[in-house]
DNA sequence: TTGATTTGACCACA
DNA sequence: TGTGGTCAAATCAA
């Protein structure tokens, strides 16, 4: 049991450090930009690092948590450990030894994050890109289970998966049995990306979108602060969108509502509408941008997370 | 040619 | 030792 507990004191102290990293970035980042040198190079360098970061905390604050961790069994807590007090990490693999590559396959193998199941009458898109990776007869059922990781799995780290299975007293019907949260995003140019704020008095912040076929957008993780005057409760904003490969002057206004939850990230959500044009336009359905005007709140912003529909 | 799927083999776990 | 999850080479499709 100490071991667990040295362990999610050592997952603490490794996300302080990477949030100190990307605090750091972005000072390097505001630095090169008011002194204007090499500002191409290096601010795909920096952005980079920052991607590097924000991805690495993502996949450590959704994979670990100390509430997941409560629920597995104490082999995979001792595995864990293990590979926390080793500075493992995903994408990387000692081949020192066989045994060790087994190892790491071992702990990828089982997994411990939230298992969700669902089930539904035809296999719809979920608004995920998933790659199939295996297909197995399952044991005292006629029909194979059918295995799916994400696509991004290696592009960007994301480790959810999910099976497919027909019920067998309902063939025409699936069970879909997701595990693990996507960390993935389909990430804009860097000049789309925008810089954190290091003052209070900027209030407007910038947001990438990636659609989906519904026509709603959903927000993109991107890290910033900004500090508010009110505290935050479900609260309409305006937003302003602009669209790229479109005259800026089309920009259109749209309401939308952020909502903080209790003690976890806020999420902002925004429909555009079937009747919007350019919601249908396909040269604009992916990065669109969203100045959000937010007259609220005393809540340092730290991150969004992708608001599932 | 490239990306996705299929499928047999491998591995850990119960 | 049987089963389920994953890997990776072979194959398929656009």
């Amino acid at each position: 049991m100490e071991i667990i507990n040295s362990s999610v004191v050592d997952m603490r102290r490794l996300i302080e450090e990477l949030n100190c990293g990307k605090k750091f970035t972005n000072e390097l980042r505001a630095l090169i930009k008011k002194h204007n040198i090499n500002i191409m190079l290096a601010d795909d360098l920096v952005g980079k690092i920052m991607t590097s970061f924000s991805k690495t905390l993502s996949i450590l604050s959704s994979g670990v948590e100390l509430h997941q961790f409560s629920q597995v069994s104490p082999r995979e807590k001792s595995s864990i450990s293990s590979c926390l007090s080793s500075n493992y990490s995903i994408g990387s693999c000692n081949t020192s030894s066989l045994k060790d590559v087994n190892q790491e396959r071992c702990n990828k193998r089982r997994k411990i994050s939230a298992t969700t199941i669902k089930e539904v009458s035809t296999l719809v898109d979920d608004g995920h890109v998933w790659r199939k990776y295996g297909q197995k007869k399952i044991l005292n059922s006629p029909h194979p289970r059918n295995y799916y990781r994400c696509t991004y799995k290696f592009d960007q780290g994301c480790e959810a998966t999910k099976q497919v299975q027909k019920i067998q007293e309902n063939p025409s019907r699936f069970s879909i049995t997701y595990q693990g949260h996507h960390t993935c995003k389909i990430y804009p140019s860097i000049s789309q990306i925008p810089f954190e704020s290091s003052t209070n008095e900027d209030s407007s912040m910038l947001l990438s979108f990636n659609s989906n076929t519904n026509n709603y957008y959903q927000p993109y993780v991107h890290s910033f602060h900004s500090t508010y005057k009110q505290e935050p409760t479900k609260e309409e904003i305006s937003l302003n969108c602009f669209y790229p490969n479109v005259d800026q002057s089309q920009s259109s206004s749209r309401s939308g509502y952020f909502q903080p939850s209790d003690d976890g990230p806020i999420t902002a959500a925004l429909s555009l509408g079937s009747s919007d044009h350019r919601a249908n336009d396909s040269s604009c359905t992916t990065n669109c941008s969203l100045e959000m005007e937010m007259m609220l709140g005393s809540v340092d912003f730290v991150d969004l997370i992708p608001f599932d529909f």
